[in-house]
DNA sequence: CTAGGGTTAG
């Protein structure tokens, strides 16, 4: 699933990501961007650079706990197992069930799900009676291929051949169900098994069942049901908390998950592992706590927990996220001497920060340096830099790209095109970009949401509001259209290039719809308005937000000032300032520039000039205005 | 003897 159009994936895979439309919409409005987080001035990662190398002295040492394993087990490779399985079929008398299910479950292992079934398949075929084991392999194959309605088919058969379903079984289809997003049925599954006594949940069952109210983002429930386990006597173990505690780090909820892990560790003396600190330090990396980052890497290194080949791409992603390439280099140091190998993410991920501070030179080395190091760039690498070159303007180093993902036998997805298309519009090139859609078509790529929002943003950018409006309609009722973002980039399109009543219009449609304006969606409006000298609809539009349970954030303050101010129409300044100072809100530079201007000239009070100073952020006032 | 659940990422 491409999910690469966002940088900030709070809730990665789950249903539904608004969280993800409004920083992609941060992407694509660059005019808006002006709350970004403060860089800490001194390196937060000091202390535990030095944490590392002392780790580094502990041996790394993995566990030594293997038993000895049949040939069923040791196969590693795809043709090994079917020639054995081959020969398996041959003897007389057949071997055992169970030398058949080792197979099949080594078949799995190796993540060849379709291959394990016609495998299945055919012992069914030659007769070897299949049982519980089989069944349940069998039944994740299907569920892993998000078939898992024909595990519910297999699931049949069992009755038919007198195979008991077990818990096994049972939770395999479970997780199916959640994988697939079906997570009503899951529940009223789960609740059947238990209200039918068809069998007794244990603690994977239910952890199981955890991560589907997770998924679905019911915390609230997942919590709930972690302690009626307990109650009915089935302890949670470590995997159960850390779905709960990954779950509330993805929805921001840092603090309960900090709640839940003390509790998991003082209350029920359940050791935390390394996964558990993985999720909590990607949680507290997306919102910049470092000081807890360093704190709990610290935390892991006196409790023997070695940080993993993830913790490392966690944190290398988080010092590119910061702009921090060179603490991100040396975190992969620190990785190559605790004996890691850093993979081809962890790779594209640092060009990706290259990229991101325009430093493409430097990009292009790391990308370069790959097959010396023995990795093979792949889609995701090549789009990386492609969208490098793209957002630093150099259009004609990313099609050069483009040709060579084509060229090194690789497939452009969706991703690709979309970034290539948003690089085109973005010089202007929307003849090109409309090529490029075609031709993106005729390879059997079906455009998403993203896309879209690119192509209407791009003709809108491009002053083609008519054109993106007929794409627009061309679409028709189809779920693209449904799509609060493509309003509110159309709604502004039609803004900017004067079509007011088509804004007008479009922002009628949308109720009509059933569609909630988001913040954007109220703010764009509201700087049409302005824009148009219409103050008075313009204010009306601002004191409905609040009505409407979407109260008016920083951006929507500063256009409506802005607003005022160029229609020179002073009432209401002071007082939306004290509102803005009321909500903790601040002032960008253009705004600040033109409310002391008016100070300047003598249309705004100087007794204001506290006020604003005020609502100035303190990186601004380094800077002159 | 053999089967089910949890982490990151471009």
């Amino acid at each position: 699933m491409p999910m690469r159009y966002f940088r900030h994936q709070w809730r990665r895979g789950r249903v539904g990501n608004a969280t993800s439309a409004l920083h992609d919409f941060h992407k694509l409005k660059g005019n808006f961007i002006s709350n970004s987080v403060p860089l800490p001035s001194i390196n937060p990662f000091s202390s535990f650079r030095l944490g590392f190398q002392l780790a580094s002295l502990h041996s790394n040492s993995s566990s030594n706990g293997d038993r000895p394993r049949s040939k069923f087990q040791k196969v590693t490779n795809l043709d090994d197992a079917l020639k054995l399985f081959d020969e398996m079929i041959q003897r007389r008398p057949l071997p055992s069930v169970v030398q058949f299910n080792q197979l099949l479950n080594a078949v799995t292992k190796m993540k060849h799900f379709s291959c394990c079934l016609h495998l299945f398949k055919q012992m069914r075929v030659i007769g070897v009676p299949v049982d519980e084991y089989s069944m349940s392999i069998a039944i994740k194959c299907c569920c892993q291929l998000y078939r898992t309605n024909d595990g519910f088919a297999l699931l049949g058969c069992c009755f038919r051949r007198a195979v008991v379903p077990n818990v096994f079984i049972f939770s395999t289809l479970l997780d199916g169900l959640v994988l697939e997003d079906r997570i009503l049925e899951a529940e009223r599954l789960f609740k059947k098994l238990i209200k039918q006594r068809l069998c007794e949940p244990d603690v994977v069952m239910y952890s199981t069942v955890i991560k589907g109210l997770c998924k679905f983002g019911n915390n609230v429930m997942a919590i709930a049901l972690l302690r009626l386990m307990d109650e009915r006597g089935c302890k949670p173990n470590v995997v159960s908390y850390n779905t709960i505690i990954d779950s509330l780090c993805k929805d921001k909820m840092i603090d309960d998950a900090f709640k839940i892990f003390k509790e998991m560790v003082f209350d029920k003396g359940i050791l935390p592992n390394v996964i558990t600190y993985n999720s909590i330090i990607c949680g507290l990396c997306n919102f910049c706590r470092w000081e807890e980052v360093s704190k709990m890497l610290k935390e892991m290194e006196d409790e023997g927990i070695s940080p993993d080949f993830q913790t490392f791409n966690i944190l290398v992603d988080a010092f590119c996220k910061e702009g921090k390439v060179d603490e991100a280099e040396a975190v992969i140091d620190i990785m190559v001497e605790r004996g890691e190998v850093p993979d081809i993410v962890t790779y594209s991920t640092l060009i990706d920060g290259y990229c991101l501070r325009g430093e493409m030179s430097k990009a292009r080395t790391v990308f370069d340096s790959l097959t010396s190091r023995g990795l093979v760039p792949d889609v995701i690498t090549y789009s990386s830099l492609l969208n490098g070159y793209c957002k630093n303007l150099n259009i004609e180093e990313a099609m050069l790209m483009f040709h060579e993902i084509t060229k090194n036998g690789l497939k452009p997805d969706i991703v690709t095109f979309s970034t290539m298309l948003q690089g085109l519009f973005r010089v202007g090139r929307c003849g090109a970009a409309c090529r490029l859609f075609d031709e993106m078509r005729a390879q059997g790529q079906v455009p998403d949401e993203c896309t879209y929002r690119i192509i209407l943003d791009g003709l809108c950018n491009n002053h083609q509001v008519e054109e993106a409006l007929s794409v627009f309609h061309l679409v028709g009722g189809s779920k693209l259209n449904s799509d609060i973002m493509v309003y509110t980039i159309l709604i502004d399109g039609a803004c900017k290039c004067g079509m007011l009543d088509t804004a007008r219009n479009l922002f009628h449609d949308l109720t009509v719809k059933g569609l909630q304006p988001n913040v954007w969606t109220y703010s764009v409006m509201i700087s049409g308005l302005c824009g148009e000298g219409l103050l008075t609809e313009a204010k009306q539009l601002f004191q409905k937000m609040d009505e409407c349970g979407c109260p008016p954030n920083n951006v929507t303050f500063r256009v409506l000032l802005q607003g005022y101010l160029k229609n020179q129409n002073y009432d209401d300044v002071e007082m939306l300032l004290q509102q803005m100072d009321g909500r903790g809100y601040s002032l960008d530079a253009t705004t600040l520039s033109l409310l002391i201007d008016q100070v300047a000239a003598g249309a705004l009070d100087r007794s204001m000039l506290k006020l604003m100073g005020r609502l100035v952020p303190k990186d601004l006032m380094d800077t002159p205005v």
